[in-house]
DNA sequence: AATGAATGAGTATTCATTCAT
DNA sequence: AATGAATGAATACTCATTCAT
């Protein structure tokens, strides 16, 4: 009946045994939280089943409670874990150490990329806000982590109109809307939109040109004009 | 247990006879098709209760299957009658006989005002995209509807070329993609962004500071560089 | 949404005035009963829908109900139309003309044949057996007609023993279950005998050799033996 | 609301502590198979309610979605148990050591007695039969169980040829079917053969007389004239 | 640390029947 | 004689969660 790697249990596979040790916690809630981001990611919180989740791990869903509490936990240990990430990747962008304009053109880059690359987690931003985002509330460690995007515009922003380069009348906060907007839009609802005009807006073939038009139109933004 | 205002029946709410008819077909499906509207938008299309749905209704369960056939099948109705009305409105402002720029400038702000307004609109779009558009997709005279807006853009386009006014490397496509996530990611993405910045985006404060913005960021997207 | 030859409404069909009558209650009576008869020998009586017959119907499920007053009623009708006619066939043969043989083996070709040939009548007094004929007994009628039978295997019998031809020690309504058993059972049970034998035992290629077996099966069980 | 014998939990039936362990699956199962197994019987599939099996289990609804699926897969398990038991039965019978004559005999008498104290099962064959046997199709090991009568009954016809006994012309397919006729109609029609004459053809005092009457009929048929 | 069995409160859907016209 | 709209009580099935081992 189970599929997947079974993470315990007498095996002949030769693999040393740390790594077939008969319980291994760590491995058991991290198996959980992977198949738990797949199914929240793809049938909602409402629509994602326990048992499918449970059927899908190499454990049972026993576990899944004693490790989580219950599905709602479960969840929240999802978003926690995808929305850690991306704040974690912008700031390994060192974007304090380049011009405002190459750094905000590599800040857009990055969140392009991001949202091209991770549609669970889009899909998962999604998710939340039919819910009224009221499970990422309760992530403590949710809002901290978020502050340092608008702290490193801000600071991009006051070194591009102190270089003549940006205008002196853009919010930190707005910008980043825009950026947010032109990187999440395409992904998140490139279903209807495929629909609607017969076309994937989140195709690879795409995505080069996407790119550069989502750069483009943040950089003549926020460009000064003489 | 709350029922809204039965259709029929004796009562005593002074509405005129004709009104509360007791068999009013049109009435009646309308009414469900309103409460579902609520109750999806609300929910999601697995969180939404089909029971809830019908206590907030004239009528009972039963007619809703009557009417609807489904669950689902009220929700593709749902998608229909909210779908169809944007389109229905654009075509109204008669672009075509505004020069490009003020027509771009008209789209836009419509196109904004109107996310902004329909936030049922824009939730059952969000939630369409969990579902992968697949209900959607079934409404026969969807695809047909959308095509509209992407002839009027490309109108836009070419006059604004004509006219020496804009860049002659857009393509419709992608900047109604532009526009539509400037304006839709706002609304949508409200809570999670709120959550994570302590700021509604879509708060009506801001909403003619972003409107003024995204106008801009468009305009200039478009605008040709000497 | 209507399937079928409507019985009524201004039609263009050239069809004389009294065919297209606006309102046929014979007619319309007659064609619910036919629709029923079909039903509830493919479905059962709990299995039937009454939606399901009325949809098949040239009128609405209301007339049902006021033609025939339920589910209930309507299907002790189909029984009684169905019933009735074996019954009446049976007498047609004028069996009490023929010599004991002969008239018993016309009685069991008869019978073959009629069973052979009316499918749903078999069927539907299967259905009638699951509900221990417990509508069956309710039509008057219904005992009077089959105390016939009973009364022709008598007099054949009694005349096969005053001829010497056939054993004395016979019961009529032995006789008559044994005969009944031999072409009721192929047919009712073709599907399950099919599928265990992979061979349907009512295949029109066998009907012939069946046939002869039943009849021959019948003669000699009935023999003198000296 | 009457609930059969708890099979679990602090009970005063005095029953040994064993017999009412709280977790049983295999008497779970069990349980709701002969519970399903009488229902069925009784009321057809489609007139069967799961709600009234349940409520005669030592279990709840639940549970027999647990272990069966669905009313479907627990109708099909029925089936698929009581039909299993006359196949087995059979074969102890070990017709191949008698001579041809009594091994016929002796398969007509059981399969006459098995019919008549098994009334459950030749009620639920006809219903299969109202469903043109579409589950019992299904039913993976149904085809193999059957092939061994019609063996046994080739090697009973062979044998009689060859001793002089029988016929030479007779097919064990026919020879089956009309045993099974013989034996079938009078359970499974017993009510409305009843409603019609007056007499139920499967009353235990007509038993004697019908079972000596159809061992005579199949041995007089198949019997070698000379 | 891990598990198969068990459960109660829901959940979408269906059905025969009747109402108002 | 005929009909589209309306209904309440059922009906099969599901779900997150917990028990006993």
């Amino acid at each position: 009946m189970k599929k997947g790697i079974k993470a315990a249990g007498p095996d002949h596979t030769g693999i040393p045994s740390e790594a077939r040790r008969k319980y291994d916690p760590e491995q058991t809630r991290r198996n959980i939280l992977d198949v738990a981001t797949e199914e929240f990611s793809a049938m909602g919180l409402t629509g994602a089943r326990v048992d499918a989740i449970a059927e899908r791990t190499n454990t049972t869903k026993r576990m899944l409670y004693y490790y989580f509490g219950s599905k709602e936990g479960l969840y929240e240990a999802v978003l926690d874990k995808v929305y850690g990430d991306i704040r974690t990747h912008e700031q390994d962008l060192n974007i304090g150490e380049l011009d405002a304009r190459s750094g905000l053109h590599t800040l857009v880059e990055f969140t392009f990329d991001y949202h091209d690359k991770n549609r669970d987690f889009v899909r998962l931003i999604n998710i939340e806000n039919i819910h009224d985002a009221k499970y990422i509330e309760q992530l403590k460690t949710f809002k901290q982590r978020n502050a340092s995007v608008l702290r490193t515009i801000e600071d991009l922003l006051a070194r591009g109109v102190a270089a003549g380069q940006f205008r002196d009348d853009i919010d930190a906060f707005d910008l980043y809307l825009m950026i947010s907007s032109l990187c999440f839009h395409r992904v998140a609802n490139r279903h209807t939109f495929g629909a609607a005009f017969g076309r994937d807006p989140s195709h690879p073939r795409l995505r080069a040109r996407h790119r550069a038009m989502v750069v483009d139109a943040v950089l003549r933004f926020v460009k000064r004009e003489d």
